[in-house]
DNA sequence: TACCCTTACGAAAACGTTTGCGTGTGGAAA
DNA sequence: TTTCCACACGCAAACGTTTTCGTAAGGGTA
């Protein structure tokens, strides 16, 4: 087992100072060409890597980002992370992603862990906790000592930084105009507790769509779900008898979850009732039928934030001083779940 | 902008030593009662953490894992490293991520650069070009230098470290007969190219059991996909008008493409054609119908090569030098994609 | 008063780099 | 022979820790 060999041996094994070895791999014009090819030759041989840990600590950069998440199982975020490593590697970062399992405790641990030494710059979406609890001392914390940070989806008004986010409410409301354009009248809702900022969001925008159609809004159509991984019978419930020609989910989950139940309770999708969701994700496109969907562009949100981020980080002080908010276009995604209605 | 807060600024600060600050905060008896209270007092007031960095450079050790896997939008990855982080957090290690998106390039280098001082050991699935290159030098040369890697599910059999799998071929077996048992006898298989260790291994677990059962094996209802984001053509071609009872998938993806083209072929599933596939993922469990499955447990993968790559991270010299390869229960969940044919 | 021991702290090395600056050697010019 | 200047290299500081060892001050004992 050979030891990683470090400068100090080369230097010594070729009896020569360490720096004239650091410069010969520099190609300094100080060193002799005889020196820079025999020092060349040799680290190459013994396969020498100079330390990114003594670097990070010469340099007091380390050369990546931190990257936390909500959950780490989930379609959305995973997207969102190849669009950050994809930005990243290009530019030479290293990224480190921790997930926060929606805990608020978690998300500072990781968070404080992280900027302790460990990156640069954070990319985050907030853990639900977090938006519950409205505490972001570790946010602001980690911003003024000088690292930057870029919110990403579930991300905090209140807190300024750089954010890239879509237009939920936009979304939503195109979902709802497609559902109204192709003939629907009674659109029910499956969406979240207000709490989480995007649910919220979404269900504005629903509302928003029916007052432009002059559809009256009524309270039984909407369903705040707050346990989202054990929704079936609630949506089951909800959904049952109910007189309605369409569903607009706020989350793929909701979506599948009501094809399902409608299926059971004898509708057929489209033909008795459209179904559209939010998220395009691998459900909603090899679900039978395939879900129409308003698709969030989650690469294009990470490409995005790591541009950001990467920006701040290498920018001049001018650059420092303006956060900017990038609005991530939504397009909706017609499939087979959503039908003309026929007058 | 208040910087991060170092040993030497509470020293000049408080006009003691910086050693003095250090064991005042490590309540070392050195110190005088009254002198830790003050620095500790002080380096609460700003907020002090000892940095990473320098820790880890003085101590040689990161207490980083590195996981490299293949794809990181992939619900089973996610969910061995919702393992591996579990463990992790437990022992007080960080985790770092990334992807080698199938290239042997990438993989290479990520490999590398984890290798040069960020991480302490490494958690590996290899790409499928470097299952096809058969290159494994960089493996080889990141252990000899020192650093244990664990392999898991897609390992290479070459390479002598410990390893987590399942039993790709008794998984794909325990399928086979599964269906075998509920009275299938023509049971096409969907596999993916030879190269591709699991792929092969599920079909070699395929063909035992057909022996076992004295059911002939027939080439024609073997198909090896090499494309696998573009499999439905080819599926649809393969399935079309062929005389068959049930079809075993190798992957969530051919189960469920299989399933939607076998309707659309008006073949009722389970009733005119079984289906089981293998990973149990979000797909296999939101599908109509739901998918019978082979679970690869992969939360418990996680745990376990975390849990190898930890104790030769922390062990003695004894245990250094065994490797280990700890097997994964597979086991079957079944749903409604299949059902005992009627006699 | 002389000596010793405890208490409380500081100096310095080490981890592996990079880099500005100092310096010894040799040859060329005067 | 003296002076000067490249050239080629080494020294040392710095990044932020931890830890070993050294030591000054002070008090107690003989």
């Amino acid at each position: 087992m050979k030891q990683k060999v470090t400068l100090k041996q080369i230097a010594k094994e070729l009896d020569v100072s360490i720096s004239t070895v650091s410069k010969a791999l520099k190609d300094s014009v100080e060193i002799s060409l005889d020196t820079r090819q025999k020092v060349k030759a040799f680290a190459k041989l013994y396969n020498y890597k100079p330390n990114n840990i003594a670097l990070s600590l010469k340099n007091r950069k380390t050369k990546t980002i931190g990257v936390i998440i909500p959950e780490i199982v989930h379609h959305f975020f995973t997207t969102v992370i190849g669009g950050v490593e994809k930005v990243a590697n290009e530019k030479g970062y290293n990224v480190i992603i921790c997930s926060s399992n929606n805990s608020f405790d978690k998300e500072v641990i990781n968070l404080e862990m992280l900027a302790s030494g460990s990156a640069d710059g954070f990319i985050l979406s907030v853990a639900k906790e977090t938006q519950l609890k409205k505490d972001y001392h570790h946010i602001e914390e980690t911003m003024s000592q000088g690292m930057p940070v870029v919110l990403f989806d579930r991300i905090i008004d209140e807190v300024v930084c750089d954010k890239v986010i879509i237009d939920d409410s936009k979304g939503a409301q195109m979902a709802t105009n497609h559902l109204l354009s192709i003939g629907c009248k009674k659109i029910a809702i499956l969406t979240t507790v207000d709490y989480i900022s995007v649910g919220k969001l979404r269900t504005n925008g629903y509302l928003r769509a029916l007052r432009a159609y002059d559809v009256p809004e009524r309270e039984e159509l909407i369903l705040k779900i707050e346990d989202i991984d054990n929704c079936e019978s609630e949506i089951s419930n909800f959904l049952k008898d109910k007189d309605i020609d369409a569903v607009f989910a706020v989350n793929e989950l909701f979506a599948v979850t009501a094809a399902k139940v409608l299926g059971q309770q004898g509708k057929k999708i489209p033909d008795d009732i459209s179904i559209i969701g939010f998220t395009d994700g691998i459900l909603s496109k090899h679900f039978i039928p395939s879900l129409t969907t308003i698709s969030q562009h989650g690469e294009d949100m990470g490409v995005r934030a790591a541009k950001l981020l990467i920006d701040k980080l290498e920018g001049d002080e001018a650059a420092t001083e303006e956060y900017r908010t990038v609005i991530i276009d939504t397009s909706l995604i017609q499939r087979e779940s959503t039908k003309k209605t026929k007058e």
